[in-house]
Order: structure tokens, then C-alpha cells, then sequence
DNA sequence: GCCCGCACTGGGAGCGCTCCCAGTGACGTG
DNA sequence: CACGTCACTGGGAGCGCTCCCAGTGCGGGC
């Protein structure tokens, strides 16, 4: 049988309100009360029963991590698999505990996430990855529920946690001219995200920099996936580039995968990067340039402003944008413009 | 506010106990009577509160999925995005939700599952890619709590669902020899887990089966990671061979990369085959030929034989065992013995 | 020596639900 | 017509905890 608050206070001889103290670390117990309850409370190996103390509380200690049905193509994409890590030690080291909420469709979306929002289940929520305009976001803040996203929100007044999209993007189109490239080709992220848009904007901004513009044509969009960089890649090169930019590592390699079937070298024939800093980046032929972005350090900072959220520590909107880093790396080392010259 | 129980009986004339057997289900309500409160939790968008209910209950509808700590390096692997995806959606469908425990090293493993399992925070927990000896199992076990491992247990009477590793490798054994391979080399999953153990025995029993044996200075035993399988790889090189099968996906694209940067190309000089059944291995240069196994429905299988332990349907210890599958891609297409025949 | 205050402790109330038992009324039977 | 039966409904009890208020005992100040 389980024990209970009531028991501990028994074998330790106080009360049930004594041993309640003690094992929430309140500081009104005398030293020598609290180190018998303790030492009860170790031998028996006794844990407070969740349930009962939620209902009283109205805090779980759990927090949700949602990720949208339209993501799950696109779940062989690293960017997930250490997000998700991220968040699980955030919130280790947090002490609450993750349910994650990934749904197959839209039906199941709407069902499943109202239903344990309103359950009381949770204390908070993390959303990542949403379409602009998506109806789940729409959905959550409705709720009274704390909520962090992870990437800029289009409309809504809500807390984010983002990394610096525009900015990394800048760097890189910084980079390609300064290596000497001329007709620069772009594989886009979806336009229907926010960090498609931010890192096409940031890209096209850090251009104007250098006194270019993007030429139209030599702009493909991807979905984030290694198949369409592939694709992409094979439209750009019948078109003619000599550098290209993707929006993502994963479309990245699969640019590379064209260019090695069109025979084309990277980077003597042409230079490639692309945005994320995934470990497959070091291991391709050759190892790619890249945006590294901290995605471990960006779940953390989701699950912290979403634990002062909770407690009601910080004002919700607010928000957290961290900064991102050029690596670069054999595939952009020599331009083919400076090769000539 | 929220409401409960008292308050949408209040609303439509009936008691809380009426208005708790509608929302349960129970068919000993009129059907009037069902529809009048049935209305009022539409319009209001009642739902019950989970901590009360599950108080009383002593259910929550959350199960745990724990993987333990000496995954985390190998997290990129696509195994782990695919199985926690197929976990959640058998979750989804049976009406649970799913909480995710990873622990960063030994201590926070620790403390931080039985914390939570004994919290009755949870009904049940599957437990994957423990390696053998692990004690958190014996932890686990020694709990009340319902339980089901992903992938055979090497000691405990414990339920399980599992995939014929054995029998995987026997096909990829008598594969490799029906195509022609004489020095065939083997990149070995850890031989402290029972995966690495059963692929590897596999694969001997596959090999006897056509009168062979397996060379002892030709197994090299990996870690499941890309950069394992490329140096186990640059071994078997170094000590000649025709034919390689790696014991994971992962691990044979890192062994083609070692190929390619040697100047072996696949299949010709050498035949190269992995398993899992990965998207990667379809896109590789040259696409693989590898053991499918079906992760999504280890997943699902999983959590259904974890809820029927729960609900007493069925008692432990049982077991599940997947049938894989051969899939012969370009990577073992034509045999260097065979061509030269 | 008395009283007040302080530090600590105990127990009642109640969180929102489920379970169970005791109604209540309609209906059928002897 | 009395009574038993059945289908349905209502409310008490209690799940294990936290919160709060009312003690209790001790020390210090007057």
C-alpha cells in the first residue's frame, strides 16, 4: 500500500501538517523534527501522491511540448530530435516533467490539444514550429494557459523564444560575396513561417550591404526537407550559380546531393552553405558552411521563461532572441570568382 | 472560474453524480436527461478536472516513455525521432497522453524516474536501448508500476516488444553470400546491448547456413553512430574485404563514407548493406540495401500491450516479436565475385 | 511571578472527482 | 389495492494533499 503524508507523520510521530512542511522545505520545523521525518521519509521511500497534491495546488509540474501535425514528414529533421532533447533538460533541470503533443492531422490537433489544456494537466505549454496564421496558436492563447513559442509569432501578442534568423541570414549573403561569388542562388525555407521569411529578408538585407540584389529567378523554395534542397539544387544549377544559400543544413546536403550527381564540385565549381549547424554538416564531402544556431540553449530559455511564466515571475508578452554564428567550412573556401581572378 | 461537476449539474437541473455518469459514459442515465447536460458541457466546454479525478481514480492517463542517459550522443540517430513519433501517435490513439524522461548522466537518472514513477504520476512506463545489465531496469521493476521494454531484456521477466534482430541478420548473412561475396566484414551494434548481440549471432547463424563462417578478424564492433561505422570501416578495408554488413543504417552510410574517400566504390569493389530502414539509405550514392524494421509499429504495439498491462487485460510477462524485412537496393546489386564469374 | 510574544505544531476544511448506497416514482404482479 | 421490482437519480464519504487558524510551551520583560 502506499503511504501517505499521515503514516510518515505516525512513524516520525508528528503530524500530517509537520511532514507536509518538511518535505516542501518550509523552514518552521525544528531541526531535530524535520531530520527524524527525513530520515522516516528516506527509509520508507516515500513520495508525495501527485494527484492529490495538484488538485489542491492547481500546479502539476508538467508542461506540454507541441508540435504541429503538418511537422511529421519533416520529423527526420535533426532540428526536432535536439529540440526535444533541449526541452527534456530544461525541464530536468527544472524538476517538471514533459508530455509531448505531436498529432497526425488537423482533426486529431483539434482535438487532442484543447482537451488536455483544459484537463488542468499541465501547467504550461511550448509551441514550435506553427505556420503563420496557424489556427493552434489562435487556440492556446485563448486559454488562459502560459505559453512560450519557439520561433517568432506572425500575430500574436505571445512569448517567444527565437534565434537571430535575420541576421544569421546576413551573414551568410555577407559571406558569399566577400568569397567572390557573382550569380548567388537561394533554396528558401517555407515563406509560410516565420523563419522562412526572416531568413530570406535577412538574406536579401545583408545583399544590399554589399551592393547586390537577388535576382528572382535564382530563388527556389524548399520545405525544409533533404529531398527538396535536392530539387531545388537541380533547378538552380540548369539556371546557373556559382554560390548557394539554404535556408536549412538538411536542404543543404541535399543540394550537395545534386551537385555531385550534376557533377559539379563543391567548392571549386561552386560554393554552398546552409543554416543550422547540424553534425552531418562535418561529416559531408566537403564539410559545409553553415549558421550554427543553438538549439539546445534556445529549448532551455523556452523552458525557463515558461517556468517564470507559470509562476507569474514575468509578464507575458516576452520574449528572447539569441544570436547565431558563421562556421565556416571547406564549402565555401575558395570562391570560384576569387579562382579566377 | 472553472466550472465543475456541481456547477454544469446546477445548470442542467441534475446532480453532480448525473452529470459525472454522462461525462463517464454509464448507460443508466435517460436519454433526455444525457442530452440536456450533454448540451450544457458543449456550450460551456467543460472538461473535468484531471487531478480530481485521477486522485480517486488512481489512474492519470499518462504514460512514460524512458530512454536512459548513454542514448543522448546518439540521438541524431533517426531511430529515436521515429520511435518517440510512433509512441506518441499509439498514445494519442488509445487516449493517453505521453511524458518523455531523458536523463543527462547516471545521477539524474537517478533520481529523476523513480521519483516520478512513484509519484503515481504515471500508469505505466516503456523503457528502450537500456544495455544489458542496466540497472535502472532492475529500478523500474522493483516498482509496481507497469512496464514494457522496447527491445529484448536480457535478465528480467519483464514484457517486451521486439523486431527478429536474429533473423534480420540471418537474411542479410545469406544475402550477402547468395550474391557472392567471399571476405564478407561485419560493423557490430554493441555487444552490451541484446540488439548487438542478436544481430550479431544472426548473422553467424545466417553464414553457417551456407557453410561459412565469419572471419573473427573481420567483425569490428561499433557504437550505432556515423563516425563508428566510418572507422570500423577504414579496419575492414585495411584487412580486405568484398562484402561489409553494418549492424545499423547509420552506421553503414558512415561506412560508405569511408568507402568513397578510399576510392571503393559500391557495390562494385564491394557490396555494403545495413539495417534499419532508413529514408537516408534511399538517398545515398548508392541507395542501400538494408533490413527494414518496422519502428512505427513497435511503437504502436508498444503502447497497447503497455495499457492492457495497465488495465489487467493481460499479465506480464508478454512479448511481441516484428518480422523485418530484406530490401535489396543498388548497394549489394552486383557481386564483385559474381562479376568476375 | 505574571503576562505577552514567539516559534513551532496539530487538526479542520476543502480541492473536484468517483463510488456507493439510499432514495424516488412508475409499473407490474398477486 | 398493497407491495415488490426496476430504472434512474441524489448526496455522503473519502481519495491525499495544502492552507489556515488555533493551540502549546517556552523565554523574556516588567
Amino acid at each position: 500500500m502506499r503511504l501517505k503524508l499521515e503514516d510518515i507523520g505516525r512513524m516520525a510521530g508528528v503530524s500530517r501538517s509537520t511532514v507536509s512542511r518538511v518535505v516542501n522545505g518550509e523552514p518552521s520545523v525544528r531541526p531535530e523534527v524535520r531530520e527524524r521525518v527525513e530520515a522516516v521519509i528516506r527509509e520508507t521511500g516515500y513520495t508525495p501522491n501527485a494527484a492529490a497534491r495538484s488538485l489542491v495546488s492547481n500546479r502539476t509540474g508538467v508542461i506540454g511540448l507541441v508540435i504541429p501535425s503538418r511537422v511529421h514528414s519533416l520529423f527526420e529533421d535533426p532540428y526536432f530530435a535536439r529540440l526535444i532533447q533541449g526541452v527534456t533538460f530544461g525541464s530536468n533541470r527544472a524538476g517538471v516533467t514533459l508530455s509531448l503533443f505531436l498529432a497526425q492531422n488537423e482533426d486529431e490537433e483539434r482535438e487532442l490539444y484543447p482537451r488536455v489544456v483544459e484537463s488542468g494537466f499541465i501547467d504550461g505549454v511550448i509551441i514550435t514550429a506553427t505556420r503563420m496564421g496557424d489556427p493552434l496558436v489562435e487556440r492556446m492563447t485563448s486559454r488562459q494557459i502560459p505559453l512560450v513559442m519557439v520561433g517568432r509569432p506572425d500575430l500574436h501578442q505571445v512569448s517567444y523564444v527565437d534565434v537571430d534568423n535575420r541576421d544569421g541570414a546576413r551573414q551568410a549573403a555577407r559571406h558569399l560575396v566577400d568569397i567572390g561569388a557573382d550569380r548567388i542562388g537561394v533554396i528558401g525555407a517555407p515563406t509560410n513561417t516565420t523563419t522562412g521569411v526572416d531568413r530570406l529578408e535577412g538574406f536579401i538585407a545583408g545583399l544590399q550591404e554589399r551592393d547586390r540584389t537577388l535576382d528572382p529567378d535564382l530563388l527556389v523554395e524548399g520545405d525544409f526537407s533533404e529531398p527538396s534542397g535536392h530539387d531545388a539544387m537541380q533547378v538552380l544549377l540548369d539556371r546557373g550559380v556559382d554560390a548557394v544559400f539554404a535556408a536549412s543544413d538538411t536542404m543543404a546536403l541535399g543540394a550537395l546531393r545534386a551537385a555531385h550527381e550534376h557533377g559539379v564540385t563543391v567548392p571549386d565549381d561552386l560554393a554552398l552553405m546552409g543554416f543550422d549547424g547540424f553534425g552531418a554538416t562535418t561529416t559531408s564531402a566537403p564539410p559545409l558552411t553553415t549558421i550554427e544556431q543553438p538549439v539546445a540553449d534556445t529549448a532551455a530559455r523556452a523552458v525557463e521563461l515558461l517556468l517564470s511564466l507559470v509562476s507569474g515571475e514575468v509578464e507575458a508578452p516576452t520574449s528572447v532572441v539569441l544570436p547565431v554564428e558563421l562556421i565556416e567550412r571547406t564549402s565555401t573556401a575558395r570562391s570560384p570568382i576569387r579562382a579566377e581572378s
